[in-house]
Formats: C-alpha cells, structure tokens, sequence
DNA sequence: ATAATTGCAAATTTTTTGCAGGTTC
DNA sequence: GAACCTGCAAAAAATTTGCAATTAT
C-alpha cells in the first residue's frame, strides 16, 4: 500500500479523494479499466461522476503517475507507474501478472540505428494455474 | 502486392471490392487506423460506407486475416496478417518499422510456467531518419 | 485567496445495429 | 437461389466539454 497522496503531490497533481481512490483501486487490482475504476470507487464514494474518472486518468497519465496499457480488443487497462516490466497476459482467466525484463532481453532487444526509449512487451499464453485444470 | 481475393477465400470470407480495397490500404500503409482506411478507400469508392469499413475490420480480424495492433493513447492500426514480428514505433514521425524475432528474443522471452501462444512487442524510440535531424 | 477540481448535464465522437436491396459463389 | 454483404439511417456506447459550486494548497 502506497501513500497516494505523497505519490500524486510529487507529480504536481493535487491530492483530493477522487483520485487517492482510484490509485487504490488501480493498485489494488493491478491492471483495471475505465469501468471496472468506476464501479470500484463507486462503494466508497457513490458521488463521482465517471467524468471526474476520466479527467483524472487523463491528468495522471500526462504527470506520469499511472500508465495505459492498451490491450487487444477491448479497453484499455492501466496500472500504477513502476519500472519496465512485461505482461503475461492469460487468454483463459484473462488475469495479468508482470514479471521483469531480464538483461538478457534487454540485450536481445538492441535494434541497430533505433535509439530505443521505452517497450512493451506483452505475452499471450496460459498461465500456469489455468494449465493445471 | 499479395492476392486479395484469394487471402479472403481461403478465410472464408466473399471476395467482396470493399474488402479487397481495405486489405490493399491496409498493405500499403503497412499499418494503419479504422479512420485513415475509410478516407484512403473512399478515393476510388467514394460510395463505401464508414459502417462497411467497421463490419470488414471484424470479420477480417475474426478471421486471422488482418491484426489489430493496440496503441498506445489513440486508435487501434491494422496491418496484414504475417509471421510474428516487432514494432519499432518512432515517437518522433510516428512510423511504424518491423523487425524480426530473433531466436535470441525467443529465447529470452521463455518464461516459468507460462505457456506462451503468442507475442506482442512494441519497442518507442526514435527512428534512423529522424536521429539524423 | 487562488487556482484547480468536482459533478452534472449536454455535446461530441466512436462503434454497433437493423434492415431493404444488391452481390458473391 | 441461398447465404452473405452493403449502405443507409438510427441507436447505443464511449469520451469530452462547459460551467457553477466546491475543495486543496
């Protein structure tokens, strides 16, 4: 559990509930959408309006606090900002679970004449509790 | 310039000119959005509808002949379906490059109890043409 | 006190749907 | 000729905007 408000004043963004709740449920759900945000906060805080969701995930996004992950098909999720790491997306659960870039991959990755600045890496597959049934 | 009208049948789909006219600015852009597709197409079937456009880009996709390539902050882009590869996306003139898969990514990319079907690798940087700049 | 943020309602944009007529195989 | 596909208009869904009241610093 992080400190939210700590988290957002340092990016220049003030701390008001509305969005010390919908950092705690992104952290708390790890990769979650729009919707899934709104319905969360929702039960603490019946009064917000979905529009106050958006304009906060837009301004958090631009001072960097949270990120987009794009996903195939559907809506975008986001997650809290934290180091480059690649997701293991599961087509059967549909849960996602990060795991590191090694320096291996890191090496793998140098492309000659581009000047790589950030990647995204995302593997589809099973995970490994989902194989066991 | 590939064989539209034979891709499409042998995924199960009528060889229809809109079709045939939306894999072919698909192919020429190498990837491209919804929006850019139906303002291309429209120059020599100015009689195509926006709603045509969205119905193809389902059943194309549904049927492995074209992949949506999620982006990041704006809209999804097409491309033609073909052996799995990288994108490397230049943050300054926003074209999109591929590049292979190199055994060594394959390699680095296997991880613990994660049965990968298949990879999605977008690398952001800057381009060889615009470092020169 | 000031500037930013909220919630609401309305506007806009994006995507989907139903259906009559037309096309592909 | 059967099944599928198109284009239109309308509907639904997603996102953005304007603004008066409220809140954070």
């Amino acid at each position: 559990m992080k400190n939210y408000i700590t988290l957002l004043k340092e990016n220049d963004l003030k701390a008001t509930i509305q969005r010390t709740s919908i950092l705690k449920s992104i952290d708390q759900a790890g990769h979650i959408n729009i919707d899934a945000i709104y319905e969360d906060v929702k039960e603490l805080h019946p009064t917000i309006s979905l529009a106050t969701v958006y304009k906060n995930i837009i301004s958090m996004k631009t001072n960097h606090v949270i990120i987009e992950v794009p996903m195939n098909g559907e809506k975008a999720k986001y997650e809290l900002k934290k180091e480059e790491h690649i997701h293991l997306i599961c087509q059967k659960c549909g849960k996602i679970k990060d795991t590191k870039i090694t320096k291996q991959i890191q090496q793998a990755l140098i492309v000659d004449n581009f000047k790589l600045n950030h990647s995204q890496i995302n593997l589809y597959g099973v995970c490994s509790s989902c194989q066991e049934r």
